[in-house]
DNA sequence: TGCCTGACGACCC
DNA sequence: CGGGTCGCCAGGC
């Protein structure tokens, strides 16, 4: 899987995240089959132009501590990503730092794998004789 | 080739 | 919860 590839992984499984729920970098990574890929699903979404079409929730993916990641300091992504989720309903609180957090528990989705479309050709687990 | 850098994460205390 | 450390891995330089 070249990076492109990766990348359209990415967007696909990003997609199918519902409304009112968010995931994290390290369980998209683990969905498309590449675990300790969890930076660089940052990066794929770092590059993401804005006016793709079918559209990407972008703002649905935070980090497994439940933190909504920083882009650096000066910048102002993520408080419009704490905006994207409230205006869908979602609540975010502040930390002690001026971070931003979700309660997974409460908003977190994180489906087994083979449960969601990769979106490759990658087979499916479907492995009835263990479960 | 080698070192530094991240929209990250698991651990430890 | 919070802060610090270390591991990961593709890219940049």
């Amino acid at each position: 899987m070249d990076s492109a590839e990766f990348h359209t992984a990415v967007y696909h499984v990003v997609r199918q995240i519902p409304p009112q729920k968010v995931t994290s970098y390290s369980h998209i990574a683990k969905l498309i089959g590449m675990p300790r890929h969890a930076r660089h699903v940052g990066q794929a979404l770092k590059f993401l132009s804005l006016d793709v079409t079918p559209p990407v929730p972008w703002h649905r993916v935070i980090s497994a501590a439940g933190t909504i990641s920083s882009r650096g300091p000066g910048t102002t992504g993520a408080q419009r990503q704490r905006e994207a989720l409230e205006a869908e309903g979602i609540e975010v609180t502040d930390g002690r730092t001026g971070d931003f957090r979700v309660n997974l528990a409460t908003w977190g989705w994180f489906p087994a794998l083979g449960t969601v479309s990769t979106g490759g050709h990658e087979a499916p687990v479907n492995d009835t004789s263990s479960q």
